[in-house]
DNA sequence: TGCCATACTTTGATTAATCAAAATTATAAA
DNA sequence: TTTATAATTTTGATTAATCAAAGTATGGCA
């Protein structure tokens, strides 16, 4: 059985590799991410190929084998529902459950998962917008463009938040941009590095770049 | 924060604690009920007493503190509720709870235990007939009879297991003896060691006195 | 009283996960 | 090509939890 530890590094360089062009990942970004030592993740990686779940080449980077990418999708699948669950059900704000699931991912079991994928009506979507993978490891992730990079006066679905802070979550929450959500890009400056837009029936707000691009939207046909 | 590990050894010195006359507890009984070697009892033990959880007298044994207490009841509370939560709201079978609780107890914050309480209506007796203490750390152990020292043609009410395996489970929900039900004991053999029992409305069983003292009953007025 | 079985404690190791700091490499700049 | 910088790896320690096996204490029995 893995430990908490290897799933949470397993799942970590499957997010990783999702962010990044290379097909490798580096020691840095997962000792980033998980707020460890360099030296740590080295170690850890090494102990990981031991394994067999993931395939390390010394100074280039690590790569998921077969067995830990299922394993990874796995987590996700978990995590995800999870997510879903604590807001569904149990009414937490979207903003806390990430944490929680952090966590919970790690210890429910298959036969807990199972009533809670069926009590949700074995949803395909988490409250961030992030895909649930199915129980047999398929994932489809949408081609959604970044809210910044999008055309002005085009009517747009939120769909996916890429930044899960807790300040950041109760903004969006607060000013009614949340998944499902349609909008309408009203105005973009180009110096002021900012974007005025307008939700459908509702208010305007204006939002800076960096904002703008942990959303991501489809747009409406 | 108190690890996995210690919350484990505190709610069983707790527990270990409610099954004996004598108010100490001793190594060995704590090192057979979490399965380990009896100098990692000891040893643990007395990381506890340094963290001021107990009070550890060598050769004597260990007495919880009102810090540890408080850690117990805290425990147990979880535990309980998560049981019942995971029979009501996900529909599991109540021999396969008990594992999965002792894993939650340790990992669900006390937002999620709090909605979760809610959505159960502040229940007071989980699935096995175990009381729920309170968030304040109350608890009331009700004055039950084991089932094998009653008296014979008496209403009587299962109203709690003290044996939580899941065969043993599986076995009483089949033959319908589970908390709730009313029952009269109708013959007693003393020589056979065993009783017949009469459901309400139902079946007659038998049951030795081994599996009769597992089951606590209340007299019906 | 003295022995001894049993329970308990101590000792010395091991495993998983981590860190700080030193050593090494690779790469980009000069 | 040489050098400097940044990323990575290695080394040596530490902490929590565990075990096996050796050592110790104590309460009853002879
Ligand atoms: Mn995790
Ligand atoms: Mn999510
Ligand atoms: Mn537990
Ligand atoms: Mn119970």
């Amino acid at each position: 059985m893995a430990t908490v530890t290897v799933e949470n590094y397993i799942k970590q360089i499957y997010l990783e590799r999702l962010k990044i062009k290379g097909d490798v990942v580096s020691m840095g970004s997962i000792a980033t991410a998980l707020e460890v030592a360099p030296g740590t993740a080295t170690t850890m990686v090494k102990s990981l190929a031991d394994s067999e779940l993931v395939e390390y080449e010394p100074r280039v980077g690590v790569r998921l084998k077969d067995n830990g990418e299922k394993m990874a999708l796995g987590l996700l699948r978990r995590h995800r529902l999870i997510e879903l669950f604590l807001v569904k059900i149990l009414g937490l704000d979207w903003s806390e459950i990430h944490d929680e699931a952090e966590m919970l991912e790690h210890v429910l079991s298959d036969k807990v998962m199972e009533k809670i994928d069926v009590l949700l009506g074995r949803p395909k979507i988490d409250p961030h917008g992030d895909p649930i993978p199915s129980a047999t490891g398929m994932l489809d992730e949408r081609n959604l463009v970044p809210l910044n990079q999008c055309e002005i006066d085009l009517k747009i679905k939120i769909s996916r938040i890429t930044d899960q802070q807790a300040d950041f979550l109760k903004f969006l929450e607060k000013n009614g941009l949340m998944p499902g959500v349609t909008i309408t890009i009203i105005e973009r400056n180009q110096f002021a590095d900012s974007i005025m837009i307008k939700i459908d029936e509702g208010e305007s707000i204006s939002l800076g770049s960096a904002a703008a691009k942990k959303i991501l939207v489809e747009l409406i046909s």
